[in-house]
RNA sequence: GUGGGCGUAGCUCAGUUGGUUAGAGCAUCAGGUUGUGGCCCUGAAGGCCGCGGGUUCAAUUCCCGUCGCUCACC
């Protein structure tokens, strides 16, 4: 018995809607986790979360391990209760920062040099598990390797070997039963090396599968190819995992080829920094032109920074730093992305997918 | 009133021993941003160098006048 069981109820085409069930609760696929990395959506609360009717939280392991420290963490409750979270939460491993943040990778693992006060830490496929269990979330993260792109061919082997080692480690160190474990695959762009990816990491039954080291300085025609040759050589039965994809055009691209489920910080990011997602394609809501709109943000969306503030008053929150502008524009970017991933689940229920894929293309495209 | 200092981009200021299209930071505007190091990157626009006159081949620069701001003294 899989601590996640997953149970498609629509399908159209590849793309499918579902719902997931983990030990403490379900969340609708296709579905886009918000992220928060360091136990806090940045400048949201956790009350905040559910009037926006976030159903998972993603959390990352390598800055919770280094503060508050994952056993802080788990003597307050765990990731969900320590920050007030009622709902689910996912964290990521820390595979991430391989690509991020630069460290030293050998065949046993990963050191880090903390970027809070320059101190060392090891991170190995069992401590990641380990960590994890400490960190408590609903779903945990295999540690893998995540090049950038492009890379050369004997890179990206290398990545895909170091993966898929730590793949069987990973799964032999997990034993929480009441927490699922999910696997990665690497490859590049590279569609077969993809494939055979994907069939080394099926073959070790985890809880679910996720699609790593995409959307790192590829472009979507390059990225398409290589996620459709790893999701075929998935199991139907399992949830999908598109790591860190999020913008609209390939959100419906990757849920048309069968993705479940995506986190991405680009929302939040572009929230903050004034960036807003709208029907007619981002919006700069600094710029000049709105200084005296009463318009909201987007009049399609259904979301209460839409439906009480105007362009005018956002874009005066920018342009004198307030920190309420970041706020309010974090909160539109996801509910707008909240929405669209809800939109996406019905058209999947009524046949009309294709519909919607041309719509967002036609503006995201 | 007397004497000194300062007037250069929206703001704060460089610069010029007189010599190509006068610079920077911030701000503005336009892009970028994808498992978040509380950001960052790219580009653009923007100047009668206070105003008037003089000297000079050439003045933002030197001289005279004038206006404004400012400090000190009376």
């Amino acid at each position: 018995m899989h601590p996640v069981s997953f149970v498609v109820d629509a399908s159209d085409g590849t793309a499918r809607a579902g719902i997931a069930t983990t030990s403490r609760g379900t969340y609708r696929t296709p579905c886009f986790m918000p992220v928060g990395t360091r136990g806090a959506i940045k400048y949201l609360s956790a009350t905040d979360y559910e009037r926006l009717g976030i159903e998972i939280v993603l959390g990352n392991t390598y800055h919770l391990m280094l503060r508050p420290g994952a056993d802080v963490v788990a003597r307050l409750g765990g990731l969900g209760p320590f920050s007030g979270w009622r709902g689910l939460t996912l964290t990521d491993s820390g595979g991430f920062q391989v690509f991020s943040l630069s460290p030293t990778v050998d065949d046993d693992g990963v050191t880090f040099k903390s970027t809070y006060d320059g101190s060392m830490h090891r991170l190995t496929p069992e401590g990641a598990v380990a960590t994890q269990e400490l960190l408590g979330a609903d779903i945990q993260m295999a540690l893998d390797v995540c090049p950038p792109l492009p890379s050369e061919p004997d890179v990206l082997r290398l990545a895909v070997e170091r993966t898929a080692g730590w793949a069987v480690r990973a799964r032999a160190a997990h034993h929480r039963t009441d927490q699922s474990l999910f696997g990665i695959v690497q490859g590049g762009t590279d569609t077969a090396l993809r494939a055979e990816s994907a069939r080394r990491t099926t073959e070790l039954e985890f809880d679910g599968y996720a699609i790593g080291g995409l959307s790192v300085g590829e472009s979507r025609d390059e990225m398409i190819p290589a996620l459709a040759a790893a999701l075929e050589q998935l199991p139907p039965d399992r949830p999908r995992y598109l790591m860190g994809v999020g913008d609209p055009a390939g959100l419906v691209e990757a849920v048309g080829l069968g993705v479940d489920q995506f986190d991405c910080v680009m929302q939040t990011r572009l929230g903050r920094h004034g960036t807003a997602l709208t029907s007619a394609g981002k919006m700069q809501v600094k710029a000049v032109r709105n200084a005296e709109s009463d318009e909201p943000i987007d009049v399609t969306c259904p979301c209460e920074v839409c439906e009480r503030h105007s362009r005018g008053y956002l874009r005066h929150l920018f342009q004198v730093g307030e920190p309420t502008a970041s706020r309010l524009l974090s909160v539109h970017n996801l509910a707008w992305t909240l929405h669209l991933m809800a939109r996406m689940r019905v058209a999947i229920a009524q046949g009309a997918f294709g519909c919607l894929r041309s719509e967002v293309l036609s503006v995201w495209g």
